[in-house]
RNA sequence: GGGCAGCUAGCUCAGCUGGCAGAGCAACGGACUCUUAAUCCGUGGGUCCAGGGUUCGAUCCCCUGGCUGCCCA
C-alpha cells in the first residue's frame, strides 16, 4: 500500500530505469497533449461489422490513446491492448512497420504506460479488431506495476482505499460508477424537464435539522464558532419555498455522525425536492416519475434484478396507510382510539420493544418496522405516519394522530421519505418542543428549535410537497450493489496509522 | 458495542502435525513476424499485519493490538 517510505522493489526500481532511459534518449516519460480521433468503442462501433479485406483495403486511419493493460511480444511483432474510457481496443506493432528505434519503445514500454497509437484499423487472422500501428507515442510511464491482469484487484481494503486501481483493474467496477453519473443525470433531466430550480444551500449550519441524526461538529475560527455539517437540506429549501421559487431540489452531501455498514456511509447523497401547492399524493406521483426516470438510465424495460429477487419498476407503485399494513400483517387495529397504557399492553403481548418516552405513535411505528417493513418487496408507498415520528409533516386533516407523510420502500428498505410540508408556524414550534422534550428524555438524535426557520414559517409558507431520496441506495438497487461502499468512489475509511 | 473470518512476493492465492517460504500472473535475461490469461528456456524478488509469550525451533500454537470484510444489536 501506498506509503511514503515504502522501500523500492524490483519492479519499482526497472520502471524507474526505463523511465531515465526514455530521457536519455530524449523523450519525456511524462508527455504532452495528445490528440486522438478515436475512442476504442468508436473504432468497435464502426468498425465491428466491416470484413477483414474490406478493412484490408480501406486502410481506415485512426489515433488512439490510453493505457496499455495487457502486452503480448513476438520477436519482432506485438500484440497490446489499450483501454481508455470507452473500453479497450486491440494494437498490433511490427518491428518491419515502425522501425527499430520506435519499436522499441514499445519492446521497453511496462502495463500500466499510456501510449498514444496511430494506425490503420484492420482485423487479425483470429477475427479480432486491430490498430496496426503506423505511430506511436509514449504519453506517460507508470512507475508501478497494476494489479493482476487476470483476477482483477480483489483486495477489499485497497478496493476501497486506492480506488484508482478498482476502476482500472475491474471493469465492472468503472461501469458501476459510469451508471450511478447516468442515474444522477436521468433525475435532474428529469426535474429540469417538470419546471424544478436546482439550488445550493449551505453545508455548515448554525443548528442542525431536518432529520433525527447527530451530526458532525466543526468550527470556525474567524467566528470563533461550533458549526454543524448538514444532516438534511429540508430547512433551507423550504426557506426557498417561502421565498417564492416553488418547485426547487438540491442534490447534495449530508452527513450523519452514526455507525458504518453495508447501507451507511458518514457522508451520503441527498436528493430533496419541494413543491408549492402539492400534497402527499401529488409528491408520490413525483417520486414515481423520478425512480421511473432512474431506472431507464439502466434498464430501458424497468426490470431489475435485486441481490436475485426480481423488481418490476415499471407498474404502478402500491399504496398503503401504516395502519392498515399493520392490521393486515399482524391484526392489530391502531385506528382504535387509544392511550398509552393500552398501547404498550398491545406491545408487550407482541413482545415489541419500547422506550419510556415513547407515545403511542412511536410504537405504531415499531410495529411497522417489526412487522411490516420486510415484506414489501415491489415498490410500495406506505402513508400515514404517526405525528410523534413525523416533526416536520402536516397532520392529516381528518384524524391529527397521524400525518400526511409517506415512504417508499423496496424490497424492504426505505427509499424515499415525503410529506405535505408542516406550513403552520404555531403548529411547528410545538413539534420542535416535542422533539426538545424527547433530547431530554434520552433521544439524542431528536431534533431542536430552529428560531429561524420557524420566522421564515411565519411569513407564510405555501402549501408545499417536499420529497427526500438517498441517492446511494437508488444506486444501489439500481445496479444490484450489496454495499453503499460499492457505489461511493471514495467510502469513509479509518486511517491506516 | 458483540460474534465470525481474513491479512504470506507488485497482484491473485497455496503453505500438511511446529522443522530452510511456494505457485500463477507481473518483473528481469534469452528465443519467437497474427497474439489474445501468448508460448518455450533461464533468473531475481518476502518486516509471512505489529508487539509479546510458549518452544531447541513459530507463517503455523497462545495473548495483546491494528486494519479490512461479513453477521448481529
Amino acid at each position: 500500500m501506498a506509503k511514503q517510505e515504502q522501500p523500492m522493489n524490483d519492479q519499482l526500481r526497472v520502471r524507474r530505469e526505463k523511465m531515465q532511459e526514455l530521457r536519455d534518449n530524449g523523450m519525456d516519460p511524462f508527455g504532452h497533449r495528445f490528440e486522438r480521433t478515436h475512442l476504442a468503442a468508436e473504432i468497435h462501433t464502426a468498425f465491428d461489422a466491416v470484413e477483414h479485406d474490406d478493412l484490408l483495403a480501406q486502410e481506415n486511419e485512426v489515433t488512439i490513446s490510453g493505457r496499455m493493460v495487457s502486452k503480448r511480444g513476438k520477436g519482432k511483432v506485438g500484440f497490446a491492448d489499450i483501454l481508455d474510457k470507452s473500453g479497450r481496443i486491440q494494437v498490433y506493432l511490427r518491428k518491419d512497420e515502425l522501425g527499430e528505434n520506435v519499436y522499441h519503445i514499445f519492446k521497453r514500454a511496462d502495463i500500466g504506460d499510456f501510449l498514444g497509437i496511430t494506425g490503420h484499423v484492420i482485423k487479425t487472422d483470429m477475427g479480432e479488431l486491430t490498430v496496426k500501428a503506423t505511430g506511436l507515442t509514449f504519453l506517460s510511464k507508470a512507475l508501478r506495476p497494476l494489479p493482476d491482469k487476470f483476477h482483477g484487484l480483489q483486495n477489499q481494503e485497497q478496493i476501497y482505499r486506492q480506488r484508482y486501481l478498482d476502476l482500472i483493474a475491474n471493469r465492472d467496477s468503472f461501469e458501476r460508477f459510469q451508471k450511478r453519473s447516468k442515474i444522477i443525470t436521468a433525475i435532474r433531466s428529469y426535474l429540469d424537464g417538470n419546471g424544478f430550480m436546482e439550488v445550493e444551500t449551505p453545508v455548515l449550519h448554525n443548528q442542525a435539522g431536518g432529520a433525527n441524526a447527530r451530526p458532525f461538529i466543526t468550527h470556525h475560527n474567524a467566528l470563533d464558532v461550533d458549526l454543524y455539517m448538514r444532516i438534511a437540506l429540508e430547512l433551507h429549501l423550504k426557506r426557498l419555498i417561502v421565498g417564492g421559487f416553488e418547485r426547487v431540489y438540491e442534490i447534495g452531501r449530508v452527513f450523519r455522525n452514526e455507525g458504518m455498514d453495508t447501507k451507511h456511509n458518514p457522508e451520503f447523497t441527498m436528493l430533496e425536492t419541494y413543491v408549492a401547492y402539492f400534497d402527499f399524493q401529488d409528491v408520490m406521483n413525483e417520486t414515481e416519475g423520478i425512480f421511473k426516470a432512474a431506472v431507464k438510465a439502466v434498464a430501458t424495460d424497468g426490470q431489475i434484478s435485486y441481490q436475485g429477487t426480481d423488481l418490476d419498476l415499471n407498474k404502478e407503485f402500491a399504496r398503503v396507510h401504516m395502519v392498515d399494513a399493520i392490521k393486515a400483517e399482524t391484526g392489530v387495529d391502531f385506528w382504535q382510539e387509544m392511550t398509552i397504557d393500552e398501547a404498550r399492553k398491545i406491545a408487550d403481548e407482541h413482545k415489541v420493544h419500547y422506550e419510556d418516552y415513547w407515545q403511542v405513535g412511536h410504537i405504531i411505528n415499531e410495529f411497522f418496522e417489526t412487522f411490516v417493513e420486510d415484506k414489501l418487496v415491489q415498490p410500495t408507498f406506505v402513508y400515514g405516519h404517526p405525528v410523534e415520528i413525523s416533526p416536520l409533516a402536516k397532520k392529516n386533516a381528518d384524524d391529527p394522530r397521524f400525518t400526511d407523510r409517506f415512504e417508499l420502500y423496496i424490497i424492504g428498505n426505505e427509499f424515499a421519505n415525503a410529506f405535505t410540508e408542516l406550513n403552520d408556524p404555531i403548529d411547528q414550534r410545538e413539534r420542535f418542543e416535542a422533539q426538545v422534550a424527547e433530547r431530554e428524555a434520552g433521544n439524542d438524535e431528536a431534533e431542536g428549535i430552529d428560531e429561524d426557520f420557524i420566522e421564515a414559517l411565519e411569513y407564510g409558507m405555501p402549501p408545499t410537497g417536499g420529497l427526500g431520496i438517498g441517492i446511494d441506495r437508488l444506486a444501489m438497487l439500481l445496479t444490484d450493489s450489496a454495499s453503499i461502499r460499492d457505489v461511493i468512489l471514495f467510502p469513509t475509511m479509518r486511517p491506516e496509522d
